[in-house]
DNA sequence: CAAACATACATAAATAATTTATGTATAATG
DNA sequence: CATTATACATAAATTATTTATGTATGTTTG
């Protein structure tokens, strides 16, 4: 995914992030989508990518519909309405994981 | 640490934060000052706190000078040189994730 | 004053996410 | 025609963290 290993944890929320703005995607269009808004600075790998989606799929979060597209397969994933409740939880998540990273590194702000 | 998966990675660069402004810390203490500053939602758990420590003095990041204090034993960690420039790396990993993470979730910034 | 809680360290087994290394197959490109 | 891109997949290894303990001393409270 990236040296850094900031990323562990991330990449369920980066799913999510994803399918609610874009209402349905397969898994390569994800890579490719991350790779370019991070101008290669992440890069999701596809043994990280795929049990993911299979995992969120078992769970009822991820829903699939799978198309042939020039004679290639396609596995398009879009969120169900557990998934889009999950998204809501993880993206606050993700605020209070930056608010509070924010007060560890900037301790004046914690400080009142 | 939390119930959020996102703060898995985070430990080592909190702990070198840490470090960077106070001099001379030990393990309690260190998860003392994070439950304070986040008003209880990240504590840091003793059994991925002292192997971490452990592991960054045997690579040489940290070194230790343990002192007897109310008959109590303390263990204080400070930074090596080593462990000053492992600190800014660290730093640097951090923004360049808060930085990629905003362009995924805030995508108009992404797009120039 | 005994029990509970706080301080302060430690480690080992289990869990879980990710990396690394493969594998299949088709399409496009140089 | 060999390489690169598209598009999926999985299995073994690695790694960080959780969960569950354990030791020991000091302090508070019912």
């Amino acid at each position: 995914m990236s040296n850094s290993k900031l990323y562990k944890g991330s990449l369920v929320t980066i799913i999510l992030k994803l399918l609610s703005e874009q209402e349905k995607m397969y898994g390569y269009e994800m890579t490719q989508k991350v790779k370019a808004l991070t101008q290669g600075e992440l890069n999701i790998t596809e043994g990280a990518l795929y049990p993911a989606l299979h995992k969120l799929e078992a769970e009822g979060v991820l829903e699939v519909e799978v198309l042939k597209v020039d004679n290639r397969l396609r596995k398009y994933y879009k969120l169900t309405e557990k998934g889009k409740e999950e998204t809501v939880s993880k993206l606050a998540e993700l605020e209070a994981y930056i608010r509070n990273m924010q007060v560890l590194f900037n301790p004046k702000f914690g400080l009142e």
